[in-house]
DNA sequence: AGTAGATAGTTGCGCCCGCAACTGTCAATG
DNA sequence: CATTGACAGTTGCGGGCGCAACTATCTACT
């Protein structure tokens, strides 16, 4: 990478640069899925598949999961809550927690999306062999570790 | 990549969600260096970096090759321009396009920058041998293709 | 039991950014 | 020449988000 002189820097070759525009396409790609379709923002997407795929749980499990800033899962599960796609009820054992959980209408949204997604998913790594998809996915965990993002970390 | 069932969507093994949190947390790390270092905000950082880069140009140019909107562009000129970082000169044969460069503090600052950046850059990848960044980078290169990342591309 | 500190979640504030509308300039066409 | 449409760049507006501060609750320690 960067072949050139170590005092200069060449955007399009920098590979922050480069992972940051790339990973913004995808989103926008995506985005038509979630947004267009159903009307979702994407910290809104985020915490319906998180509910989806763990049926109850905290805010602050989803903003560890997710690693969002809990204003901003806060501010996702209440418009989530006043689309009734979401119902909180307030945990016993602790009265601090909601205990999120998907309505019935949260549940079909999510999975009519969930496919689609998937679909979505594969049609944009379909540029890449098995074996380099592979090596991509492979060299992403490596520098999730690197970056301490595998598993539940909270940044703020 | 996702092994479960059809139906259901682990985020944490869903690529799109990993390439943005993976970007964003390379995004973080390396604003150490231009924010909290230089003050810089990214998208400043961006344009100082494109005219370290081409000595001269215009801010449609920089919208063009680092994909941001033009009014951000805008913002980021005028932010630099206040700090005496870059001037403006007006295109005799064009009266509508302003002609931006640096300003030797914006080159002392580039020339101070860019190698950190480089370094920074380096640092992230060491997670990877040789050959696993090979990789990476060549699967980037196919993404961005086929996304329609490469030169110059404006999203609005 | 009572107090202090930690934790879950919400909200006011300010900033950044995209959208749409605007100004000013250029090029094409009559 | 005048007019029309395209283009470069700026700005008002509104929305989303992070920060800090807040409330309410739990836990630990004396």
């Amino acid at each position: 990478m960067q072949l050139s002189r170590p005092d200069t820097l060449v955007l399009e070759r920098f590979a922050p640069f480069r992972l940051n525009r790339l990973a913004d396409a995808v989103s926008v790609n995506l985005s038509e899925i979630y947004r267009e379709r159903f009307g979702l923002e994407i910290s809104e997407w985020r915490v319906l598949v998180t509910l989806g795929q763990h049926a109850e749980c905290t805010a602050q499990h989803i903003a560890c999961s997710t690693r969002m800033h809990k204003t901003r899962v806060s501010r996702a599960v209440a418009s989530l809550e006043r689309r009734k796609l979401l119902a909180k009820t307030s945990n016993t054992s602790d009265a601090r927690e909601m205990c999120l959980a998907l309505t019935k209408a949260g549940q079909r949204m999510y999975s009519a999306l969930v496919p689609l997604a998937l679909q979505r998913e594969l049609s944009l790594l379909s540029c890449l062999s098995d074996t380099e998809r592979r090596a991509f996915l492979g060299a992403i965990t490596k520098l999730e570790a690197a970056l301490q993002l595998s598993g539940g970390n909270v940044r703020a």
